[in-house]
DNA sequence: AACATTTCTGACTATAGCGTCAATTAAGGT
DNA sequence: ACCTTAATTGACGCTATAGTCAGAAATGTT
């Protein structure tokens, strides 16, 4: 072996340039050229690390998905009970900072292109299954303790996940109706019509 | 005079056959080869009648807007009360008919277009804000009537709108989670919710 | 029929961008 | 110092497609 394989850094450098230029220009209208420059590599050097513009792509998904889990959990304290739960998982999702602005509009992107691609819908499968057994599990653990009252767990973190994801989308357009404060706002409410106090 | 214009039952034919081809392939990869294949004219013809692809897009997605108003209007009878609307909007809203498969994929595409786009961020307000008003004015119509119990109607409305905006992602993308009657079942979970019975 | 006007066509131009590749440079190893 | 392999470059080939345009066809009017 002559040089050390750099292979697995740079990788990282050209998926994290990826996911930057998915959140400005969309999947379909993302560009070798625009992923190369961010990277600070040729356009020869992005297609020596992934085949086609399509791998790039997967990876990316899979790249930034695995960063925000890793923010998620940041965020929990040992001792929150359930409800503090839900209100810091809401809080952790809102498009505020500029790193969930981007993971927003990467999911946005997956999402609408996994409409219509097996192969992607099944990406979205694991890794949204996962995020929504979160919730779940949350509110169920709310229930035991009895500081949270609904009737069907699985129907609450289902609105509730769905909710997050419809509201962030208004927020993402920038819609005058739905703000961050707005969206924060109507999560505040949605879990305080369920909360104990 | 020499002939009687065609332009609105030719727009109209083309505006249609955009929808298909959004909901087909997106807005970003849509062709207008594709365009004028299914509608059966050349792409000149297409050109002739749309001055870009942008205009087009546009128009195309203000038709779908007003197609689905007639179809969402249609559902109502004059002696429902609130809580029936409800009940109403979002089984209408379900993406479980062709066309409202359709309507929710051109939706999909046109917002994630829109995040970035101010011009199109302005015809979603337009669009948005109506479909938002209606929830909250017939939310409000429930709390006159006493058959609805919420605190604050217009948070209620965004939540109901944003749950029915995420729920619908998921089924469109074929989330074995979500199936269109799961997310049947969380609507009127969340609406028994607020109903007085 | 002759004409005017609208509608329609499809070839053509121009441009954009993916992926290839031959050549070059960098960085060990011997 | 020299060799070997990895990494990188950027020009180029190729394909795709938006939009133009000159003319042809259709459809009325007189």
């Amino acid at each position: 072996m002559a040089r050390p394989s750099a292979v697995a850094q740079r990788r990282r450098e050209i998926l994290e340039a990826t996911c930057e230029v998915v959140a400005e220009r969309g999947f379909r209208d993302l560009r070798i050229a625009d992923v190369a420059k961010v990277a600070g590599y040729s356009t020869g050097t992005v297609h020596y690390y992934f085949d086609s513009k399509e791998d790039l792509l997967k990876d990316a998904f899979r790249f930034q998905y695995d960063q925000s889990l890793g923010r998620r959990d940041g965020h929990f304290e040992e001792d929150d009970d359930p409800v503090a739960r839900l209100r810091k998982l809401a809080d952790g999702y809102l498009p505020i900072s500029a790193a969930a602005v981007r993971s927003w509009r990467v999911w946005l992107e997956f999402w609408v292109s996994a409409v219509g691609d097996r192969s992607l819908g099944e990406v979205n499968e694991v890794y949204y299954g996962d995020w929504r057994q979160t919730v779940i599990e949350t509110t169920k653990a709310g229930i035991d303790l009895g500081l949270i009252a609904v009737g069907d767990p699985v129907a609450f973190a289902d609105a509730f996940v769905g909710m997050l994801d419809g509201l962030a989308i208004q927020v993402l357009i920038g819609s005058k109706h739905m703000t961050v404060e707005r969206m924060q706002a109507t999560c505040n409410a949605f879990i305080d019509s369920v909360a104990i106090r």
